[in-house]
DNA sequence: ATCGTAACTGTCGGTAGTGACAGGTTTCGA
DNA sequence: TCGAAACCTGTCACTACCGACAGTTACGAT
């Protein structure tokens, strides 16, 4: 069994650092675990073949190059269960289940690949496809245990460095839009509007009167820089400015 | 600290059990760990208000009846980060950041509950927010470790859980049928009035006339189910349907 | 061949939003 | 104590929105 404090260090570090680079996550999960290769993608599934937005790791240039040269995409069992669930995808119960995919499985037994592995599905905002590949080191017939007792940490830690990457993206997007600071009331009344309330109504809700709701409205038109209600919740949804329920 | 065998045991039930009822697990879960309390939710974020799609928890009548009535989810800072995150959401951490949610946790005092939980963001196909909050029953200052040590089992049993919902859930083609797509026109007319344009204006960009630029906007409200046209765009951004500069 | 869907247009009448006019109180830091 | 900023209100005139009425044309699928 691997040391449960190293499990911990490397909890404390993805709960608690903003930032943690692929390279350094892929390099302390295999200190932690007995992890032979992980390989965390996100993949835009609206574009046309294989569109990764994001693509980090551990495997050979020839072992990624066999697998897009083949096509194996288009069989690999473990990615059409990945794409339509929630649960941790074991390698062998896909390859059980999907019998023509054993090309895909000899290739990467004739590369000095092991095919015990799992693969975690992970959420993402929009409609792409995102998860983390682990492919274990451990010896014959052990995998089982091995999956047994781990599948709980690999699950936490996929979605912490998960959670990393994204929030870091979202930064380089937030940091572009200087936000301009709307007060308690004008984020109120546009929640309102955004929630489909006239004027009329929202100041009975909020207890004012209608021309004050209308003050408040204007002032946010005005700093947000537009020119209707409409084009300023747009905005305001856009920029996380307002909850929309 | 808990039994590792009752986890294990747990998890042998979550993996393998193709059904698991909510009140099943939520028992399950209080048997395993130390909980007060949870609370499954999978909510419409598209619809008005707040449309649960699915709804199990094992809180008071008294409890979820004050948490409505008082519209606390406007303001309740937890749910605001569960749905912009992956991360788990740590009650206390989300109630320091934001000072202004402090009646409701004063709420939660008043009603007898304890403020020590955590509340897991959950993978949704579609978008939609769905979350399993766990309220811890441990003595004062025991949150932290507690936290700490049965997080990775949480995260691995959400998920579970939450795809176990998922797979017995028919509903879900009957939403994403009910999910009425936006034409290409609706697409655009939405568009431009986020983009702050009026009805006379947009029919001019697309050499339409003003009325039409109207017929495509009344379908658009009537397919996403609002009565406005900030209403339908705030609904749009959210959902992604059209790009806002 | 009919049905459904998308794209398109006209008119009427009521309601809602918008700008510009002109005020007010309270609160908080310089 | 002064000023800035948030909060609040009223009226007038105009424009934009929105529902309900009633249509046409084109195209692909059962």
């Amino acid at each position: 069994m691997t040391d449960q404090r190293a499990f911990f260090d490397l909890l404390d570090i993805m709960e608690n650092e903003k930032l943690v680079e692929a390279k350094r996550f892929f390099a302390l999960m295999r200190s932690t675990f007995s992890i032979a290769n992980l390989l965390y993608a996100d993949i835009d599934v609206l574009a046309t073949g294989f569109a990764f937005h994001r693509l980090h790791h551990t495997f050979s240039g020839c072992a990624i190059r066999t697998y897009l040269d083949e096509g194996f995409q288009r069989i690999d069992p473990v990615l059409r269960l990945t794409m339509g669930g929630i649960r941790p995808v074991d390698w062998a119960t896909a390859r059980e289940l999907h019998p023509e995919s054993e090309p895909l499985f000899s290739a990467a037994m004739r590369l000095g690949l092991g095919v015990d592995g799992v693969t975690l599905p992970l959420a993402t905002p929009t409609r792409r496809l995102a998860f983390l590949a682990i492919h274990a080191d451990v010896a014959a017939g052990e995998w089982p245990a091995y999956r047994r007792n781990h599948l709980r940490d690999f699950q936490l830690l996929a979605n912490l460095f998960h959670a990393s990457v994204l929030e870091n993206d979202n930064r380089i997007e937030l940091s572009q839009h200087a936000a301009k600071t709307l007060t308690h009331r004008e984020t109120e009344v546009l929640g309102w509007t955004a929630a489909g309330k006239s004027y009329w109504e929202i100041g009975t809700i909020l207890g004012i009167s209608e021309r004050t709701v209308r003050f408040f409205m204007t002032n946010a038109r005005r700093k947000l820089n537009v020119v209707s209600n409409t084009q300023a919740v747009a905005q305001a949804v856009r920029r996380d400015l307002i909850q929309t329920f």
